[in-house]
DNA sequence: TCCATATCTCAATATCTCTTGAAATGTTGA
DNA sequence: TCAACATTTCAAGAGATATTGAGATATGGA
């Protein structure tokens, strides 16, 4: 992953809004949500939830598709993966105090 | 690492010029680098280099300590690390697909 | 004490980002 | 074809963030 596409990331998922759209939509899994649902998990309206998702989505961070009426979101892993591998391995240079948590939880 | 937190870790790190110092501070390891020494390897002026440090300090990116005239940085990998967890237990729920990624590279 | 060095702080300005509400678009079923 | 629904687009305003250059602060050596 290249430095610009890192940085769309990072500034993607650094807003309240947003992380809290992709987390739900993670915890969401291959089902994904529409963006009337997502707007009402994290309490937008469809107007911000729209500029928000449209946000996350150019930066990779999730994908849409169109499902009849409703547009389904769903969390980008490639995408997210590529950050977390480029802040760990390119950013961090794998250093072993931050490898170290890298290990499933507890 | 709490919601709050990462979101203004991330935020720090989703700058060029900032993601750039912190890369290099990782690079220099323990014996960190004067705040002058930075500026010249991201091309920032003193001034412009001071505010992004001083965003990278409070958001707990890094960690400075003054030693004689010059102000020494360095990576705070305790910060780094705890955000790295958090993007991938908590915000990705340790997802099998991402957790790949975390592999020492290749 | 005075000067040079290293860094930070401040104010002004430019730019980007977020929110809001209204209006437009596209889809489905009657 | 029309009405209801789901979502996006747009423009305006408020607020946050980045850059610049000048000046302030702190340290060490002559």
């Amino acid at each position: 992953m290249e430095e610009h596409s890192a940085l769309d990331l990072l500034g993607a998922l650094a807003q309240e809004t947003r992380l809290r759209m992709v987390r739900y939509l993670v915890h969401c899994g291959e089902a994904g949500a529409p963006a009337g649902e997502i707007a009402r998990e994290v309490e937008a309206s469809s107007s911000r939830a729209a500029f928000h998702l449209a946000a996350l989505e150019r930066a990779g961070a999730v994908t849409s598709m169109r499902r009849s009426r409703q547009i389904v979101y769903r969390a980008d892993l490639e995408g997210l993966g590529a950050l977390i591998s480029f802040l760990l391995n390119d950013c961090c240079d794998g250093h072993p105090d931050i490898l170290a948590c890298c290990a499933p939880r507890r």
